[in-house]
DNA sequence: GACTGACGTCAGCATGGACTGATACTGTCA
DNA sequence: TGACAGTATCAGTCCATGCTGACGTCAGTC
């Protein structure tokens, strides 16, 4: 069952550029530094998406000197997972089952 | 790992009445009449959001009489559950081996 | 203490996306 | 055959969102 909380997250994942953090940051975690060599964006749009990713409580900062890391919280994209998971589980039973409301 | 496929299905299930379409035709075939119904949303604009689910390959119609009946094309939701289920798997190993970059 | 690097914040701008009203097309019925 | 229901398309409007440049703050170095 996808739940508002749900809806806001894939909202927040929606972005291309976002995505892409995200899908970084699954792999291991980073510095800004590391992630504006990775994807190439300026610094401050970068530093705009991760705040957004940080207020929806996809990732979390380690400050490390001066350099700010970025790690990925795996219980919200498994969260998610389980929800699209529960979906598709529930659009493979309708399909096979035909089910189908009477017309109005 | 997410394709750009993925990245423009998010998208197109980003906006909330678009993903409540597709949640309530994960439990049944209806018509467009039943979903107006279920979601309150205008009929002109349900037909717009309709038509970017049905470009995305995300539903498929099937006509009846005038109705015309919309299906989830299961696969489409399968797959991206896939996606979110690897990429939760690679974020759970990160975590837990703790994978760590060093500092530039 | 000055300087530099790292990075977060903010205002301004452009544009893509969502909604609406109008309308056209198709199917059904009396 | 005309009226009506169902539904798709389109143009116009509005605003949320993404990007940029400028700048401020903090940590590290000399």
């Amino acid at each position: 069952m996808l739940t508002s909380v749900d809806t806001d997250l894939i909202r927040v994942l929606a972005d291309p550029l976002r995505l892409q953090i995200v899908s970084l940051l699954a792999r291991e975690t980073l510095c800004t530094t590391h992630l504006v060599e990775e994807t190439g964006a300026r610094q401050t749009n970068l530093s705009n998406h991760l705040k957004v990713l940080r207020e929806a409580g996809v990732v979390e900062t380690e400050p490390c000197g001066r350099f700010t890391y970025y790690r990925l919280r795996p219980e919200v994209i498994e969260s998610l997972a389980g929800s699209f998971a529960d979906l598709a589980a529930t659009a493979r039973a309708t399909a096979e089952n035909n089910t189908k409301r009477a017309c109005p």
